[in-house]
RNA sequence: GCCCCCAUCGUCUAGUGGACUAGGACGCAACCCUUUCAAGGUUAUGACCAGGAUUCGAAUUCCUGUGGGGGCACCA
């Protein structure tokens, strides 16, 4: 590792639920800030106090530890370059905007927003593209100082070069010039005093020293404003990142609330809270996003965070959007699950079978751990495998009772045959109730589906289920022998 | 309407002018394994958006078109 230390930023505004592309923005600002030795920032942006939730910072600080993203900055541990969240910056924006007015960068503007919406409309009916007119442009300073001393309402806009271009470089997708006549004066500071995005994330990013900056490409717009924002202050500039959107799973628009909506119906989510809830597991997760938007060569692509961080490069960041796949979460989140230790996996699982309901025993639950991994999409799959574990009676369809190809009566038989082995046998570990059972699927030449069949439902109460000899060794003799009467005496009833 | 970005199998991607008969992963299909369901193994199907240009040579560079996406707020 030979790169210099990256100070990376993950930048929310708490107006709304965590979701897919916050948390793959979110893990590149992780990944490049670990894999350089530097460190990784969260800095909550509130200026805006009309889309405030109330919540929401806190269910980010709690994605970001779900995830594993832990940062070494934030507004809940502080850090050198505190506050992190910006509406505890109020001074620090005040004081840069004034700097931009004496720069003669910036100037006080103080059209209303009717105004502007007139000029706007007027604009638009002339075929025109919407823009700040430049009204209050060339105010005299000693005007505009007088207005503001008798109180009136004014934001500060940003003076922005009529002339020339504006080139600013992205490291993904190069350098973008645009013409400066294509660019607005755009409010760096609303007249209630807080500033907007445009000029609080420059100065933060500047204060906190942050050298890398990963966003989303809905940011490419107001790019060229926010690099003349930091040549207007005379400051260096971050290496810049625009992380493209998430499309549709059918790659044709851009995901929205109606495909989240729909993705709920089987099973998945775009917010990371829901995902949670759906048992997806932050390992999977995490490995899916990362990979939506970066190639990781063409080794191995079920990666830990920990292997993510190795072979992170940021030279191999993909610019263009990428379709979400929810088959390949859960590819994801299966591998994962079944890379997880037992121990792990039985602590993640348990609370599904208690929420459910069921008290579990944990010498049980671990003891199921090893016949149901391979078969977990999801964790809360626990359920349909093994919840009969811990069911006092199983619930059986008699219908489901009746072996393939054969009559109840014969089933009957069967499962009374079953029974005299099982009931003989001194206890039903695999070991022992394996070879008789194979034997009397030979003698009564029947398949092993047929014969298996009739006692999985006999057992478990379902038709699929783990594997049946590892699973009344789990369950005991007492219980199988027990069950087995019971299905006997319902096959009975059927003849 | 204007500005900007993007474009390789169905999807995520590898590819940085010759090693490309375009590689991998998911999905799909077949087979093997098998007591159900999985998992695992083997194999198959499958793509450089179109048209021009540059070059001995283009998936790769440049133009144009098309398609998709983003932005044009006292929201971030």
């Amino acid at each position: 590792m030979t790169e210099t230390p990256v100070r990376a930023r993950f930048a929310p505004s708490p107006t709304g639920h965590m979701h897919l592309g916050s948390a793959r923005t979110a893990l590149y600002n992780y990944l490049l800030a670990r894999k350089t030795g530097g460190q990784f920032i969260l800095r909550i942006e509130d200026t805006d106090r009309k889309r405030f939730m109330p919540g929401t910072e806190q269910e980010l600080i709690d994605g970001l530890h779900w995830l594993g993203l832990h940062y070494d900055e934030g507004p809940d541990i502080g850090g050198l370059f505190g506050p992190y969240r910006q509406t505890e910056r109020y001074e620090i924006y005040q004081e840069f905007a004034r700097k931009l007015v004496n720069l003669d960068h910036a100037f006080p503007c103080f059209c209303t927003t009717e105004r502007l919406d007139r000029v706007r409309a007027e604009q638009q009916t002339r075929k025109e593209n919407p823009h700040y007119d430049g009204f209050c442009r060339s105010l005299a300073p000693d005007e505009a100082a007088r207005r503001i001393a008798s109180g009136e309402k004014y934001v500060i806009r940003f003076r922005m070069p009529k002339e020339g271009s504006t080139t600013a470089n992205d490291l993904l997708r190069g350098s973008i010039t645009i013409e400066n006549r294509n660019l607005d004066d755009s409010v760096l500071m609303k007249s209630d005093g807080w500033p907007t995005y445009h000029l609080a994330a420059m100065v933060d990013d500047h204060l906190m020293k942050i050298s890398h900056v990963f966003r989303g490409s809905e940011w490419l717009g107001t790019f060229p404003l926010h690099v003349n924002i930091i040549r207007a202050f005379g400051w260096e500039e971050p290496i810049w990142m625009h992380l493209s959107v998430f499309l549709k799973p059918t790659g044709k628009g851009k995901m929205s609330k109606r495909e989240s909506a729909e993705a709920i119906k089987d099973g998945h989510s775009i917010f990371i809270k829901d995902l949670e809830g759906l048992g997806f597991i932050p390992e999977g997760l995490v490995n899916w996003a990362a990979l939506m938007g970066w190639g990781a060569g063409e080794t191995e692509d079920v990666l830990s965070l920990d292997e993510m961080i190795e072979k992170f490069d940021i030279t191999h960041l993909t610019p263009s959007p990428a379709a979400v796949n929810f088959t390949k979460l859960d590819y994801f989140n299966g591998e994962h699950i079944r890379r997880l230790t037992h121990i792990d996996l039985a602590g993640r699982i348990k609370p599904y079978f208690l929420n459910a309901g069921y008290s579990v025993d944990d010498e049980t639950l671990l003891k199921i751990i090893p016949i149901i991994r391979e078969r977990l999409v999801t964790l809360d799959d626990c359920l349909p495998f093994a919840a009969w574990f811990f069911k006092e009676k199983v619930d059986v369809n008699p219908l489901e009772l009746v072996g393939k190809n054969l009559t109840a009566a014969q089933s009957a038989d069967v499962a009374r045959k079953i029974y005299a082995i099982l009931d003989s046998l001194p206890d039903l570990s695999h070991a022992v109730s394996e070879a008789p059972m194979r034997h009397l699927i030979v003698d009564l030449g029947l398949s092993p589906n047929q014969v298996f069949g009739i006692l999985r439902v006999a057992v478990t109460g379902q038709t699929v289920s783990p594997p049946l000899f590892e699973s009344m060794e789990i369950v005991g003799k007492a219980r199988v022998i027990e069950r087995l009467q019971n299905a006997i005496g319902l096959l009975d009833k059927m003849i």
